[in-house]
DNA sequence: CTCGCAATGTTTATGCTGTTAACATGCCAA
DNA sequence: TTGGCATGTTAACAGCATAAACATTGCGAG
């Protein structure tokens, strides 16, 4: 009794063969992204997973790109959210500057992938496309993030600079960390990053 | 009189299709990769360039990792040279620091290819290679130019910590910058280079 | 001087990739 | 109920790195 019967009215059982692919490959192609250090994805690969057809992409994406940008902009989004949130939670003043920082090492270490498919992206981006301005917002509220923890009392140039200072600072590391050049550890993270001084030079 | 003769006993005239490909392989695909944003090479249109079959490359390299880890080294040893050649160059102290941080910013602007293709290639060295401490060497020699800057008196620990944070801060804003996040412009990076703090924390 | 071998280059072939076109299916609206 | 549109599949193409088999050249030993 109580045999398990396929509901035909139910998208959600599957949710893509006659449903929601899209969603579904961005689904998995994250889950793919947070299991793998390169963000190769590679088409065929992502639909056998999906139990798809190769091309069965193409209704939902006009190409490859397209599919990585998608991707890349969930992944800024995540990132800056991330950021908004340390900031959000961290106190003022230097000590809450150098917890950002961190925390912008800490998620970059934990989503390497993601990281490097957001800047690979970004670079390239096509503003003829249907939604330029989304990773463009993205990665403004990324900046306002990272600004959000300079000091109030700096001129205009300097906020601007401290904030370019810090962004660099950390992207660096965490990259130089992401290919192998230094090891990860927090408190070195958090020493380096205070290395940064706000007085006007 | 004085005809342009065929000289086979120089190997100059014709230096590859009978002579030195290999060298004509790496010099070709440094050419090409000073003169693109992104280090994609491609096996087949380098030896289509080089006037010679697509296959032809794998006589002097086992495959195409292998070239572009040769293509690298160089890159690095160029990079390396690049910033001694600033280290002595520049006066000691805070200012001197700053030239070497902006030449290494200068450098990778004028050389994105190149950059990239280190970054790239250094992390997945196989160290079972036939010359396995190239890379590391060079990478080492990079490592000094930048910490000849640092302030004598500093304690061990803070050497190391400021040599890194140096790294972080010029390898971050160079990518920020051949990612188009930010345009290059010498005085800001220079601004934003002095607003490291050698003090210890 | 010549013969033979090793180095070097070419041709051909294989399996991968992204992508397109032609064909099939299923759901929803008129 | 039926026609059309969204979605999926199959077949095919060009380009890629790479391997194997074949061709050629040049150099060194006899």
């Amino acid at each position: 009794m109580l045999p398990v019967l396929p509901v035909p009215d139910l998208p959600m059982n599957a949710p893509y063969h006659h449903g929601d692919l899209r969603a579904a490959a961005l689904q998995m192609g994250m889950e793919r992204l947070a299991s793998q250090e390169q963000p190769d994805l590679g088409l065929r690969a992502l639909a056998r997973d999906l139990g798809v057809s190769a091309t069965a992409l193409y209704r939902h994406f006009p190409n490859k790109d397209a599919l990585l940008d998608a991707l890349a902009l969930e992944g800024l989004n995540r990132l800056g959210r991330n950021q908004a949130q340390a900031a959000a939670q961290a106190g003022g003043g230097y000590e809450g500057f150098a917890e950002v920082g961190v925390t912008y090492v800490t998620w970059a270490v934990e989503n390497p992938a993601l990281l490097r498919l957001i800047y690979n992206r970004i670079g390239q981006v096509d503003l003829t496309t249907d939604d330029p301005t989304a990773m463009g917002e993205a990665f403004h509220q990324l900046r306002a993030g990272i600004a959000a923890m300079i000091p109030d009392e700096m001129s205009k140039d300097q906020r601007a600079a401290a904030a370019l200072h810090a962004w660099s600072l950390v992207h660096g590391l965490a990259m130089l960390i992401l290919d192998g050049q230094v090891a990860y550890d927090p408190e070195m993270v958090r020493k380096v990053v205070l290395m940064t001084d706000f007085k006007d030079n």
